[in-house]
DNA sequence: TTGAAAGCGCTAACAC
DNA sequence: GTGTTAGCGCTTTCAA
């Protein structure tokens, strides 16, 4: 009746070399499809593994070799456009012997570097950093120590890959429709940056400088209105709030975010005023909440699978070639038009 | 201009053990609060650690002793149910020296076992499994590996804790308030559940018996309809449709899972029809989707953060204590009523 | 209270 | 093509 009387002694590569009646090298090579061993040694090493479900530990491994463990940072887990992004590096490596290992949601620099400190300590073989807010000195610290692809900041690394999409023209795209359908006082609500290194890589700052470039080429820089709180639902409740008591309320709000949507959407209803016939409202990620038919929200859609597909492949090339150039891929967001937007009130 | 000419040696304890002009076994001592070491020693060696930012490697403290990290794996990322399970769990380890690593999202019984394989290749010291679907056998198997807990399923095992709400009371909760609110034809869209051996401990086939005990409870027992799909925005979508095409259609939907009730919110407007005026909607597990105000979804709160501390606690008290008898824990739910409930059209 | 030394499971030189 | 051997960084006997 005792439960765990015994936790039986784990399968090693010297039981596999033993029952296989081969060393130890040879298992580990077979086991890497490493060169030097010959077929009739691969099928004997490959019963045996079969045999005796073998397992190797990535733990003693990770003292040698490769761990064939890839970490992803996330910030938050609850924000789906962050599940559409790992989607894509699970797609991308589900081909592959390299196992995902997530870091739990973390706000933060502090707990940006614990998590990462933890996927380190693990080695890791790489590492996918998704919209991480760490300085750019933390981040080349990081990549210095392992392999590392940065998904969501405009960076232009030498030390690691990036992989963002173009939040100037994701920008546009939400102010052109806008503007085509008739607004002029089109506000937006953006995640303060305060950080002047950040400014220039941070994708809330760029799209709100996208947002100021667009309105300035509809010839709407008067109408430029910007509401600077977070990108939370909070956020967006409370700057949807302080747009709606303006004197001259805006006709339309570009959250710069769709979790931003949902607390403006909050504001909106609670102030009993309708979308999109008194104003319109457009989001940014096209999340599944976007698309949620009683919601209905216009949105951009980064294509954050395909993200992640290349993040995925950008690192499992650093792995293979840790002194091959950084790339930076700028993909480009399409809008997608729902039921939120409409032309503004006469 | 080589970005990663020299990957710097990591700080091992020995430099830390020259550095502080003591042994490693001291060093190790001191790292882990072991017994035997003077404060003098403490005080070197925590000065050296500092001075020279020495970080253990969990990888070779693996190969003999703990590694300080515990594994959590939980089947959709994508739910904020699970989001809420795993703030739990990190509120709980924040004041320890333990680190969290989640699995990636896995559906299925295959993409569970890779999971927890790689956990136990990473010698984790413990799991805590979010709602698996694998067989008793299999997390028994987990379980005689690694100290394990699993969250939500009505588990009696020797081998592991569990924590979970008590679904039959949950489903209760719904009945009554719809029941009180003069509703007869109340139905439920289930997960169905065909395996026999989970029937008896998998929440959605618990909840859809509570379903069942509480209408037969209010003498509803010729109401009694259920749908199965499951429990999936596609599912509810699907189900709800089947039951709007019923003669004498449901006045109520109680949905087995908020994300199965969103499904049946869309197909109910894509029916022409309005919540609560025409039907009534109740899901299971308060999500945030849940409380967004436009929606104001009437939901079961089952207390997702109390169940993931009570779930890091045990987990922590069993891998101190291995042979310790398993604990089961059952929280009580609660009822969130919000505008999708009303009374029934006369 | 302290430290020397053996090994955890694996990989990588380096023989053969 | 194959095996022997020396570690990787840490914890853990076991002597001192």
């Amino acid at each position: 009746m005792r439960p765990r009387s015994a936790p039986p002694r784990r399968v090693t590569i010297v039981d596999v070399a033993q029952h296989a009646e081969v060393s130890t090298t040879a298992v580990s090579k077979v086991l890497r499809n490493a060169y030097g061993t010959s077929p009739a040694m691969r099928a004997k090493v490959r019963k045996a593994v079969a045999e005796l479900g073998y397992r190797p530990s990535a733990a003693a491994r990770g003292m040698r070799g490769q761990t064939y463990t890839i970490g992803v940072m996330l910030p938050d887990i609850r924000n789906p456009f962050f599940a559409e992004i790992l989607d894509g590096v699970t797609e991308w490596l589900s081909d592959t012997e390299y196992q995902i290992l997530l870091g739990p949601g973390c706000n933060g620099e502090a707990a940006e570097a614990r998590v990462t400190e933890t996927m380190i300590d693990h080695s890791m073989d790489g590492v996918i950093l998704i919209a991480p807010v760490s300085s750019r000195s933390r981040l080349q610290h990081v990549a210095s120590t392992v392999p590392t692809v940065v998904v969501g900041r405009h960076s232009h690394s030498t030390t690691y890959d990036s992989v963002a999409d173009d939040d100037i023209a994701g920008a546009a795209l939400v102010v052109d429709h806008l503007a085509d359908l008739g607004h002029r006082r089109i506000a937006h609500i953006e995640h303060l940056e305060t950080d002047p290194a950040r400014i220039a890589e941070m994708p809330n700052a760029i799209r709100a400088e996208g947002y100021r470039q667009a309105m300035r080429a509809h010839g709407l820089a008067d109408d430029i209105d910007i509401v600077s709180t977070t990108y939370t639902q909070q956020g967006g409740y409370l700057g949807a709030q302080q747009l709606l008591a303006r004197p001259r309320r805006p006709t339309a709000i570009f959250a710069g975010a769709d979790i931003v949507a949902m607390g403006v959407l909050e504001a909106i209803a609670q102030a009993g005023l309708t979308v999109p016939d008194d104003i319109s409202v457009a989001g940014y990620d096209n999340t599944t909440f976007a698309n949620f038919e009683p919601i209905s929200l216009t949105s951009v859609d980064q294509a954050g699978r395909e993200i992640g597909r290349s993040a995925a492949r950008l690192l499992l090339e650093r792995i293979a070639e840790l002194d091959k150039p950084a790339a930076h891929i700028r993909l480009s967001p399409t809008l997608v038009t729902r039921r939120s937007t409409a032309a503004p009130p006469r």
